[in-house]
DNA sequence: GTTAGCACTCCCATATATTGAGTGCTAACA
DNA sequence: TGTTAGCACTCAATATATGGGAGTGCTAAC
């Protein structure tokens, strides 16, 4: 791949992809040879943009309109045209300074990474909050609110922190929840949702005989509530950039995309990076198959800890998207968000890692 | 006031206000005269609204179109015409079974608040987040999470559960952690924010004298970091409605409008209700001061605990507004706000009240 | 293989009817 | 004096021509 067009077509192709991407508006011959020095004639390129048309990189949206580039243009323009384009300096001092004062806290880095990549790609930015099945109980509350009541709060090794009201028996009091904390810290600190193996759980029930519909309640909420309340979670940035781009002029689209962003679990689905490639995954147009998108590309990567995927992010946008530059921000980001993470973790001791 | 108009007059005005907020087209003679029985003819009707637009309740767009409201006559109608339509036995129906599961955490609270006032009304929610400088310390911990840092776990009494992550000293333990803690909640828990006193805090340093650049850390993030981090938030519902109105199709509009709503800081200005109207505050157009929201109008009230206001919430939507229904909605809704925060509190010995 | 030339296509913007809902005014009526 | 039928008038909105222009494909010459 990549050898099956002659060089001068694919610095036609490259040409009108990348006037394309800029101007919105289809690319005729004349244009071509005037902006993008090929010497050659107009004639020329019209027959090499017949060509090209017929080899299916290149549509017309009307007879006696320009060119534009169908989705196996685009993809061919990122698998093999495309070159990466570096940050400016500017654009990596700004990341610098938004990331300095807000990495204490899984929540603020999720929300500084997506403005970023709203911000300097001018597209949508979709960021999956860490699945918080990977992370490990590093500190677990059990506090008195009034009679009926106690905050349960769970504090994970990489800052992430969940809490959830629960009842419990009137008869509890404040040393019993202390002593149910101890026990309950004891054995679950260092392990992860997801790896709490029943022995555990035996003991604990061995260790709290008294307190079994309170200890049931809280192993419940910290499996399944407490989880599914995090995961799968996304935040959206820089919604409204949509409204700046010529193809969503249209109030009925706007609606339709609007409707389908709308869905969380629709996202998380669409999230789903191919983990097989290490890097940038791109998605085109009808690449992405859900109805209302058919305009649109995404452009994600996976970011972890420790080798270890934990969650992804991306940027939405119209098809005619400057990819090259979309690309070089979501593997930057990625890799600073990443890093982040990565910090939050700092110190710890090493854990099990798996994959 | 009320009394300026006869009572035939008030009909046309109020059929017009009825007819106009429903179909969004101006309103001609003819229709008032099929559709609203009033017994007299079009013409008669014509003079009438003549005079109407006259005293500054109609306008006509040009000069051969029906009539539209002015503000003036959406004032004049939410004064003094408009009936409040109660919420239908579904409505409420579903409103009880959105709340039951929810109510056990402030911000779920918040989140179901706003959801419920976007889908009843078809319009906009805006739900200020209360103000945590009015709860008061049910319980502070310091724990460990690595040498160099602690996570700073606040619980309010209200259920809200704040946190950062600050860093301490490299020589102190987890025991020292723990002192400070019980330390910290001897001294201030039943304290609001506002109220921690310079003896209390005397009081801390004392009997901390060790650690004392863990703690004046700690009670910075305390009284501005944790308190800013929550006040003034506010949540928007049903972003996406205002695409269903016809005032909106524009995308410029649009455009204008989703700046403004990216600002959390004026909204939190826009949602100062007037503290005097124990009621609902109703803003109509221009009576909302910001450039690019005169087509606007807002239905906002002031929620609290015990009598005492801790936010507000409230309905944005187009001057065309469907005045009957949200008014009553945005009332109900606020009783509910109240009174499942209230719950929140519930078994809470009375703590002191200032207004 | 490349290019100038030219007829052809089709969108788009502009100008030009046509329509129709709604008005204001007048004059007749109860 | 208030109400109403009648009618000419207005003006946005909708269709209907019209011309210009950008761009094409094809042909023939280089």
């Amino acid at each position: 791949m990549g050898f099956e067009l002659d060089n001068r077509k694919k610095r036609i192709l490259q040409a009108v992809i990348k006037d394309y991407i800029t101007t919105a508006e289809p690319v005729g011959s004349r244009t071509i040879a005037r902006k993008y020095g090929l010497g050659v004639s107009p004639a020329t390129i019209r027959n090499e943009m017949a060509d090209l048309e017929e080899m299916g990189f290149l549509e017309q949206p009307h007879t006696s309109a320009g060119r534009i580039p169908s989705e196996r243009g685009y993809r061919y323009y990122v698998d093999c045209l495309m070159q990466k384009e570096e940050l400016s300096f500017d654009e990596e001092d700004l990341i610098q300074r938004e990331y300095r004062s807000k990495i204490d806290d899984v929540g603020q880095v999720i929300h500084v990474t997506g403005q970023l990549l709203s911000q300097l790609t001018s597209y949508t930015a979709v960021v999956q909050k860490p699945k918080i099945g990977f992370s490990s109980f590093k500190n677990i509350q059990l506090l008195e609110m009034d009679k009926q009541r106690a905050m349960l709060v769970a504090v994970m090794d990489n800052g992430i922190v969940q809490h959830r009201m629960i009842e419990v028996p009137g008869s509890i009091t404040g040393n019993d929840l202390a002593a149910i904390s101890a026990v309950l810290n004891a054995k679950l600190s260092g392990f992860t949702m997801e790896s709490i193996k029943n022995t555990l759980i035996k003991e604990i029930y061995i260790e709290l005989a008294h307190y079994r519909r309170t200890i049931d309640l809280v192993l419940d909420v910290l499996r399944y509530s407490l989880a599914s309340d995090n995961d799968d979670k996304i935040y959206l940035g820089g919604l409204f950039n949509i409204l700046n781009q010529p193809e969503f002029q249209n109030v009925e689209k706007l609606k339709t995309l609007m409707g389908l962003l709308e869905q969380e679990d629709l996202l998380s689905n669409l999230m789903v990076a191919d983990p097989s490639n290490s890097g940038v995954t791109v998605r085109i147009g009808g690449e992405i198959s859900y109805q209302g998108m058919q305009d649109c590309s995404m452009v994600m990567a996976i970011y972890g800890v420790k080798g270890q995927p934990i969650g992804s992010l991306g940027v939405l946008g119209p098809t005619r998207m400057d990819y090259s530059k979309v690309i070089s921000v979501v593997e930057y980001m990625t890799r600073k968000l990443s890093f982040a993470l990565e910090n939050l973790f700092k110190g710890l001791v090493d854990k099990e890692v798996k994959f």
